[in-house]
DNA sequence: GGAATAGTGTCTGTGAGACACTATACT
DNA sequence: AGTATAGTGTCTCACAGACACTATTCC
């Protein structure tokens, strides 16, 4: 196909002659939400142990936000696409290569990043609570797994000229065995008779850096979306499990209390029995599941 | 809040003296899947018109892919979101303002601009039929609506050593009055015990540039995905719409036909009743309805 | 035996799929 | 009267919520 431009051209030359124009381009960064489960160790031995969501966070060492905490992630260099960074930066955070990845959104609000245009396209990493023992390390001044709280605060609904602004405060609390952090993301939903938008926003944030609060809740909301129609949740469980186990993990995302018999039924196609048991628990033994392959994988 | 930086500053010191660095930036586009509904004439005057799903393409006036149809879209400027961006091309496309508009995915494989390096942020936006007078005009050589289609063509499942792969391929069909184009899509679904991944291919594309197969696989899926538990159809609706009207946007979305008395149950308290009905249709009139606002906007 | 959890059985109400039936304007 | 669509009633089946009951290990 030799096609000819205006100035005559065809496709080879044109790319030849191509010099990148001097339009102005931001910085691409990746910024990743990455999820664990962990134990919390329970006030009697024959109790079960708690299980909690997890958040990887790191202290920044340096402006802007020195001091504060902020979602491991990094810049897209060159002959890599956001996902490569961004698994390149897990690895680099975590040293764990094989997890579930997921693009959530990109954020590009003006004056994000104080210093220049930034624009940032995020992932949500789900790494299994058997791979937890790597911390963080070289890069970052230090890194931590905050415990995650999302509810609801505050809901308003005002009407418009032609339809009406629905507004939800979350609090989003994440706590480290040192540290407390607290923001409040107000998610704004304006419907009109013809369009239809969302738009987050921080209303108060203590001790997050950038925008992450908001990257946080949108990670947050699409893992709570996910876990009931997908087997995403099976991604946080480590190799063996037993239903009492991944029933906590489901709770502890959703923050809602499930009944035993109907969650049995409902995750039956997504896990296989082994013939292992748990031992010495205090209790009658749990059998230990698998996970099964999906035969309908549609999302 | 005065922390020192290992320099020496503050944080306002650091702002102040900050270089953006040398490191090598990619350019950011926005391109848009817009799409309305539109209604081809039926055989019989007494007939009801049959619905057709449409996508709006512009066909490249410059190099590369001169000739081939891409999606509307453009550079995102310095002070502007990708979002307003968003705003801002489909403005300048198709002149219709305030319209429902859902951030897609961001696409960044390399080489996917021969130009030079460019990460492009999808939008898909819906349009109402009522508002499709305006046709593209001034900035492209030439804009179309192309009618959709959308389906599996072939399905293929491999086992690999600690999982599975599945491959769908899909053929997406444009067809304009004028001209069809036709691509092939593939989804591979990579799953194994620890990480689970999606990725789209193009296997074969005739007549689109870039990889806008891709981003428009993406927007249908997204649509398909969102029609049956979302409001989203409504925006695809003028303002007063008869129930058939609208189940027949349900259909051509879906691609599946579905029973009446089944989806006026579904849609009941999407919709509100009007005191309006069609006139002079060669048959029974209908009643009209208008967008109900919902109660629980959960998305 | 008591504590704690594991695991199953079943009732009930809701809602989608399927189908049949009635209603009504226009030619 | 005939055509084409509008609109409703109801049966059935699947399934989730709710609750109760049995089972099993460890101390």
């Amino acid at each position: 196909m030799d096609l000819l431009n205006k100035d005559g051209l065809t496709e080879r030359e044109f790319l030849e002659q191509y010099r990148a124009g001097d339009y102005e381009r931001p910085s691409v960064t990746t910024d990743m939400v990455i999820f664990t489960v962990t134990e919390e160790e329970a006030d009697s031995y024959r109790k079960l142990p708690e299980k909690e969501l997890r958040v990887l966070l790191i202290r920044r060492g340096g402006h802007p936000f020195l001091g504060k905490w902020a979602l491991p992630g990094g810049f897209v260099r060159p002959n890599e696409t956001t996902e490569q960074a961004a698994v390149r930066e897990l690895s680099e955070e975590t040293g764990v290569e094989d997890v579930y990845l997921e693009q959530l959104y990109t954020f590009s609000d003006i004056g994000r990043d104080p210093r220049t245009w930034v624009i940032s396209c995020s992932y949500m990493a789900l790494i299994n609570s058997g791979n937890l023992e790597i911390k963080a390390g070289d890069d970052a001044a230090d890194a931590a797994w905050f415990k995650v709280s999302f509810r609801p605060l505050r809901e308003q609904k005002e009407l418009i000229e032609d339809g009406y602004i629905k507004t939800l405060e979350y609090e989003l609390r994440l706590s480290s065995e040192e540290e407390e952090l607290t923001a409040v993301v107000a998610k704004t939903m304006t419907t009109k008779t013809t369009s239809t938008g969302t738009d987050y926003e921080i209303v108060s944030n203590d001790g997050l850096a950038f925008d992450h609060a908001k990257i946080i809740a949108c990670a947050i909301e699409r893992l709570r979306g996910k876990v009931n129609y997908t087997d995403i949740a099976l991604h946080l469980m480590p190799k063996f499990f037993t239903l009492t186990e991944l029933q906590q993990v489901y709770e502890v995302i959703t923050d809602k209390e499930l009944l035993k018999a109907a969650f049995r039924r409902k995750v039956a196609d997504l896990v296989a029995e082994t013939d292992h048991y748990t031992e010495n628990a205090g209790h009658r033994p749990s059998r230990l599941y698998r996970r099964n392959w999906r035969i309908d994988d549609d999302l």
